[in-house]
RNA sequence: GGCGCCGUGGCCAAGUGGUAAGGCAGAGGUCUGCAAAACCUCCAUCCCCGGUUCAAAUCCGGGCGGCGCCUCCA
């Protein structure tokens, strides 16, 4: 398939190194707080290239996206909470977890974390590879990466040297770096910070070590196929990623990157808490919105174009996903008629086309477009009583099938199942509004529609009887 | 200041050389006890100005506007 490479700056035929496995690093979430809605557009988006990879491309996919349970912020944070470390970021794996299982995304190979003794050891192994090859310098108890060790330092961030402002922000009070844009490998804690020492000196890792360290050990070694994570991160922490493990295998770490665009709100402007516009999945399920809603909005937008996020947005989404399924309805509600070649040949089409713009450069909006057109013709060709159960069977499949990559249906399938009144009852006030309609009283008829209306059951009448669905 | 991205109908959004997918909203119509759903019809020449080309939303140049990174960040 076809995929952007941030490295080349271009869109570039992908198919894994090895066997038909794709070897995939994501970097996840820093566990210090909930993450918010722009965090889980990147996700979703790898979520979608995880499952095209597979399901159109045809690969295996081996994918290791971490937890970052270490860094000031984590310390910070469970010190003001008055828990240890690890505890306080169990809350936020838990709640991670949670969000990512309500908004459909599937549970990847290996999610490390970077404090797990496993973890550190190959951490430290790396600094030592790179203190042998000459890339590293101590000050102060801390391991730094010498940047001007590496001539081709920069390549991903396509940053000239120059062009990196010194003083921007540096260590002036504690530490002593030769350089401005060298970095931390391994840093020197306070006492009263959590510490390891498996061969640095006490100490705590650096941000960027562990994502290195971690891919080649979870994903046998270099070349990885994919690394990803949100533009963010392309510069400073996938550059060092990029100069710690080649520095310390001199070979290449990842033969593509891959960078999702932000979400932004309403404005034109990033969530941040100053701005008080922070808002995570909860939240929107809190105001009465439903996940699949809000997976669809975020999956609605090519994932290198911003996203810019509004309430509105996911009211759209609600129609758009009524719609989608009015028609699954309809078709799994068909009984006989004939079968049609020409419904054959239009899901056909659709299939190859959906696959088609999944695989240039992961074309969701555009895979959409070709959901909504099948939509349609299928509308159409049961008012004009031209498509039968046998043709429906093979209309249902197809939109299995899309779904395998779009993961919406069957999130709101499990949605749909839990409506705001017991079956048994909706079941019972239709019948009880078919006999008041059958004396033609009318009043009382449509009384028990709205009742069941205002509770979140909208019925509808069809030639063959009465049906409801949540609203 | 350096690097980069973007600007398509009322809103959202594909398309990157051959005369504008799709979703939402809106108008009219069919159907209906009324609704709802569904269907049909209508609703853009692609920020502006030049240029290249038989042909440009799509390529080049220049503007204007928005955003990102360069500093913790998905």
């Amino acid at each position: 398939m076809r995929l952007y490479n941030t490295l080349t700056r271009q869109e570039e035929e992908f198919a894994p190194l090895r066997d038909d496995t794709v070897r995939m690093y994501t970097c996840g979430l820093t566990v210090y707080a909930r993450g918010h809605i722009g965090n889980f557009r990147t996700f979703v988006a790898l979520d979608l290239l995880r499952r095209t990879l597979r399901e159109v491309a045809g690969y295996m996919v081996r994918q290791v996206m971490n937890f970052t349970d270490v860094d000031d912020r984590t310390i910070l944070e469970s010190n003001k909470a008055g828990v240890s470390l690890r505890e306080y970021t169990d809350r936020y794996v838990a709640a991670f977890r949670e969000d990512a299982e309500a908004l459909g995304l599937e549970a990847v190979e290996e999610n490390p974390r970077a404090t797990d003794e496993d973890n550190l050891r190959s951490m430290v192994e790396m600094i030592q590879s790179l203190t042998a090859n000459g890339h590293t310098y101590e000050s102060d108890g801390s391991v730094y990466f010498k940047i001007s060790s590496l001539s081709d330092y920069g390549k991903l961030a396509h940053l000239d040297h120059e062009g990196i402002q010194p003083g921007a922000r540096i260590d002036s009070d504690r530490y002593e770096k030769d350089d401005a844009r060298d970095f931390v490998l391994w840093k020197a804690t306070s006492p009263d910070e959590p510490t390891w020492d498996f061969g640095c000196g006490p100490g705590r890792p650096g941000w960027h070590i562990e994502c290195s360290a971690m891919a080649l050990r979870l994903l046998d070694g270099a070349p990885i196929d994919i690394h990803a994570g949100g533009v963010d991160l392309v510069f400073p922490h996938h550059e060092n990623e990029i100069a710690q493990a080649e520095g310390a295998t001199k070979e290449t770490f990842s033969r593509f990157w891959v960078h999702v665009e932000h979400l932004l709100m309403d404005e034109g402007v990033k969530m941040s808490k100053s701005l008080g516009n922070v808002f995570t999945v909860q939240d929107v399920l809190d105001k009465g919105y439903r996940a699949s809603a809000l997976r669809y909005v975020l999956l609605s937008v090519h994932y290198r174009k911003q996203l810019r996020f509004n309430w509105g947005s996911l009211d759209q989404a609600e129609e758009a996903l009524k719609r989608l399924f009015g028609c699954l309805a309809r078709l799994e509600e068909l009984t006989g008629g004939e079968t049609h070649d020409e419904v054959a040949e239009r899901v056909e089409a659709a299939r190859a086309d959906f696959a088609a713009k999944l695989r240039q450069d992961l074309n969701v909006p555009g895979a959409l477009g070709v959901v909504f057109e099948l939509i349609r013709f299928v509308n159409t060709s049961i008012d004009n009583d031209e498509l039968g159960q046998g043709d429906a069977a093979e209309v249902l499949a197809a939109f299995d099938e899309f779904d395998k990559v779009l993961g919406v249906i069957s999130l709101r399938r499990a949605e749909e199942a839990q409506p705001g009144v017991p079956v048994d009852e909706i079941e019972q006030l239709i019948a009880d509004r078919k006999a008041a309609r059958a004396r033609r009283d009318f009043a009382a008829a449509d009384a028990i529609r709205d009742d069941l209306d205002a509770r979140g059951v909208a019925l509808e009448d069809t030639p063959a009887g009465t049906t409801w669905k949540r609203k």
